[in-house]
Formats: structure tokens, sequence, C-alpha cells
RNA sequence: GGGCCCGUAGCUCAGUCCGGUAGAGCAUCUGGCUUUUAACCAGGUGGUCGUGGGUUCGAUUCCCACUGGGCCCGCCA
């Protein structure tokens, strides 16, 4: 039942009856697999050592190749009996497949022109218990591969470049911001009321303060606020964020996106930051604009599109959706079959929009200027007092930025959440609550101020290929398995 | 919430249609082999067939329920 190896268990035995730790502490690495294989004319001859996990093994007698995997891939060690000293053939003869061993040797091709360490001394670093999954299929279930991401990771090396495309995009993020002078902060997780975005929020106690209602926050929108009308000017944060909604291909329950707020200016400041960091971004990681993905290409280059959705809309469906009732929605969800369940104004123009306009922004898009109703902390349109200046803008049919030139009006403020106050009342489950405390934060004055929220997961998608948010999480949330099946772990 | 597909050895899979209590490759173990790279050759170990129930003389196989996963649709930013 078990796959705990006991002959494995038994080679620690041997080892350390010998005098060798298997587990030891340090191990002085000189180069990593890629470092030899580029560098090999300038090294070939010399002394190296490398550090990894043994992927392949093939014995032949008197000389063994062990395939050593560490982080920037594989190299071979080339180990032949009679040039070892004792403590090492021990070592060997007591390896297996899945150890992580160092070998310390010399830069050299075999006869087949493999480059090689021809191994001068092996040290066990860190002896497996179990058996690695087959080296030609590797790990492929879906399942197994997120519910043991340690395997996927060492099985699958691309899923570490997958995350490491989604680091360097993060990092350009923050670059980018940095270098407007923006300051990162950090703002409650833990929070006495939720707001900034429609959703429902995970709900929590706090033990120690009476057992009191807390949220996870669905969005960290109203306190970066607090800090501009402090003075702050240029604030951002690496925000997880919570809602306690369905996981799909592109939604999950926690998510990560930055949001960034400055100081004197409005949402076209953003437009071109956007276009500035998307297409950087592209050009400093593919060496291109264009970015393939599913089989088509996506094309940075500025400037982006900008789709006026709501004219759009009114030309498809004769519907103008900044000017409808709540009357008027309903007999729009009958009529355009958008099955709602609460077909108020704001989520027939949300399912309209998704009907007939979404699957137009797979190239990069500014859905430009949202029905008010739609942006209750949003200034109103110079020149259309029905529209909001919004734009989300949309890569690969997908959100992956939301931003606005930020209401900054605390009386025009009050009255919008008092509108949300009053749809939470008639049953919409993700209107947040009135928050008192941030009108009363803007009623001392806010400069004008744009806002932009950055999905990091979305454009991690893209850039790396994947069509699952889940590939771009390294532990996506899973059902707890019945205790009888814990996936090769008993 | 609806539809489709899937769950058999550590991993990747066959077997299920047409019921007779399981098979391959890799891994692992034993032996052989001093330039292999899916090394090779010979032999061995390893499975309450996702869980529970039903039909049956007999169920991995048929039926029902449940459970976990994937994809699509719906809902949700």
């Amino acid at each position: 039942m078990t796959s705990i190896d006991d002959a494995k268990l038994e080679s620690i035995n041997v080892l350390r009856r010998a005098g060798i730790e298997p587990y030891p502490y340090t191990y002085s690495v000189s180069h990593h697999a890629r470092a030899i294989r580029d560098g090999f004319s300038e090294l070939e001859g010399r002394e190296v050592s490398i550090a990894g996990r043994a992927m392949q093994m093939r014995q032949m007698g008197g000389i063994t190749f062990i395939d050593i995997q560490d982080r920037t891939g594989r190299i071979q060690g080339l180990i032949r009996n009679n040039e070892l000293d004792q403590k090492s053939l021990l070592v060997l003869t007591n390896s297996s497949i899945g150890d992580t061993l160092g070998i310390r040797g010399v830069v050299m091709k075999s006869k087949r022109g493999e480059i090689s360490v021809g191994a001068r001394e092996l040290t066990m670093l860190s002896k497996t218990l179990r058996t690695l999954p087959n080296k030609w299929q590797g790990l492929t279930d879906t399942e197994a591969r997120y519910r043991s991401r340690h395997l996927d990771l060492m099985m699958n090396q691309e899923v570490l470049k997958t995350f490491e495309t989604r680091a360097k995009f993060m990092t350009h993020v923050r670059n980018t911001l940095d270098s407007r002078g923006g300051i990162e902060v950090e703002t409650p997780i833990l929070q006495d009321l939720y707001g900034g975005a429609n959703a429902k929020p995970f709900k929590t106690t706090y033990h120690t303060l009476d057992d009191k209602q807390m949220f996870l926050r669905i969005s960290d929108e109203l306190y970066l606020k607090r800090l501009i009308v402090g003075g702050a000017e240029r604030v951002y944060e690496v925000s997880k964020d919570f809602r306690n909604e369905d996981a799909d291909t592109i939604h999950n329950p926690e998510f990560t996106q930055i949001e960034y707020y400055e100081a004197f200016s409005d949402y076209e400041t953003f437009m071109k930051m956007m276009e500035e960091m998307l297409s950087s971004f592209a050009l400093k990681t593919f060496g291109s604009l264009k970015v393939e993905y599913q089989g088509e290409t996506i094309d940075f280059t500025p400037p982006f599109a900008r789709m006026y959705w709501v004219e759009e809309l009114k030309k498809i469906t004769g519907f103008d959706v900044s000017s409808i009732s709540d009357d008027d929605a309903v007999s729009i969800n009958d009529s355009e079959k958008l099955g709602l369940k609460h077909p108020d104004r704001y989520h027939v123009a949300d399912s309209l929009y998704d009907k007939y306009l979404k699957s137009k922004t797979f190239q990069p898009t500014f859905v430009m200027d949202f029905p008010t109703f739609m942006c209750p902390l949003t200034k109103i349109k110079r020149g259309n007092p029905k529209l909001a200046e919004r734009f989300e803008l949309y890569v690969g049919r997908m959100e992956v930025a939301n931003s606005y030139s930020e209401l900054t009006d605390p009386v025009y403020q009050r009255k919008m959440f008092e509108n949300q106050e009053a749809e939470r009342k008639k049953g919409d489950e993700d209107a947040p609550p009135f928050d008192e405390d941030f009108i009363d934060a803007i009623e001392y004055g806010m400069p004008p101020t744009a806002g932009i929220g950055i999905s990091i997961d979305r454009p991690a998608m893209i850039f790396t290929n994947q069509t699952s948010i889940k590939e771009v999480i390294l532990f996506p949330p899973m059902k707890t398995l019945p205790p009888e099946e814990t996936l090769g772990k008993n």
C-alpha cells in the first residue's frame, strides 16, 4: 500500500553505517547545468561541481550515466567506478532516480558527444523515499499536477518557466510604477467593511476583538484612496483579493491585482501607461510586439483600439444602455434571452456587452466609458453625464485592467453609496455596504486622481500561452479529498 | 445549476461493448555488461480496479447513488 520503498530506507542505513549522512547541510555548487552547456568551450577540462535531482540513470556495469536536473535544465554526469573513492562508490551503489546528488568532476564530452561532468566525487544531498513518475510520459494528470505541485515542477520544467514569466511581469509592473514615483504600500487584507468592487466576500471572525465580524478584502481601492486624500499622491499595492465565487478558467476566488492611484491625472494617463507597459514587456520578453496566444497573434503595438461600447451596442441592438431603466432591463432580458436572475440595468448592460462585444476584444482593446449606474466610484464623463470616465482593457477577450477617473466629489459619492445600499436591500448580494469612514475621508478633499487595477493572473496566462488560470497559480484551490484517497500519498 | 468525458500498480495506459476476482511499459529489486542518453539482456516484487449499494452462482466489467478531476454552457467581474 505504501509507496515508500523499503530498499531506499535500507540504503539510508547503509550510508549512515559508513559514516555518510544522506541529508547533509550544504554543498558548494560552482555551476548550473545551462552554464556548463552554454560555456562548454571555455569550461572543457575544468573542474566544476553541480547539484540536482537524478532524473535518469543508465548503468553499464563499471560506468554509470546520470542525468542531473537543476533549475536551469539537465546535464549528464559520467561516472566511472574505477575513478571514484570508496565513499563516492558507496553513494553510487545506494542511489536511485529521484535522489538529489552533487557531482564534482571535469567538464568533458562522452564518446557520443554528450556534454558531461566526468565524476571525481559523488555526494548524496538528499535520499528520496519515493518513486518518481515515469521518464517519458511524466506526470500529466491535471489533478495530480495541481495537488502535487512539487512533483509537477520536477517532472515538467516548463511549469517553472511559466512562473518565472509571471514573476517577471509582476516585476515589470512594479518597475513601471516605481519609475513614476509610486510608493508601494500595504493595506488591510482583513477588513471591517468590504468595498471597491461588486462581489461576495469571505466572512471571518477576529477572536480577540470580541469575535468581531470581518471580511477578506474584495479590493483595496478605498484604502488606497484614503492615502491619496492624505497627500501620498502616488501609491500602489500588490493586492491579493478574495471573492467568494465559483472558479472557472479565468476566475479564481483568490487572485492578484496591482492597484495604482495617481493624483492630478485622469484615465487617459493610464491608457498611455498600459500601452507602454504591455508593449515594452512583450518586446523585452519575446523580442517582439507580437505575441502568439493559442494559435493567434496578439499585437501589442500602440495605440490600442478603443471601443465605445455603449454606442456600439446601440448600433447592434438599438438599446442605449446608458439610458435604460430597471423596467426596460426586465423586458430586454426577455427579448434578448439573457436569462439573468436579477435583470436590473446593471446586469443587463453587462450581459449585452458579453453577448455582442466581448468576442471582438482579442487584440488589446480599451473598452471605453460605462453607464454611470455601473460606476459608483467614478467621475462622470466630460460632455456626457450618462457615462462615467472608465475603461477596461481587454486582451485575449479577458479583462486585464480596469481604470477610472476617480470620483472625488463627496456629496455625489454619498449618493452613489446610498444607491448601492438600496440595490443591496433589493437583494443584490454583490453590492458592497455603505462606508461612512471612506466618505468621511474624502470630505476633507481628494485631489483629482486616476486609479487602475492591473490583473496579474490573466496577463500571466497570455504571456505563457495558458488557457486556464490554474496554470498560473501555483496552488489552486482544490476540493478536499475523502480521507481514504490522498492521491498517491498512502 | 445543466451537459459531456474521466478515475485500474508510484507514473503513463490497455482490459469494460459481449460478467468468470487483472495486464503492459517505465520505476523498483536480483544478476550480467566500462561511453549510454526511451541503453540493452534475463528474472522477481508491486493492484481491497475512486467509494457505497443493487442485479447475478459470480462484478473492474451491467444498473443506481455518491465522490474527486477536466472541458463546455449558465451564474458570478
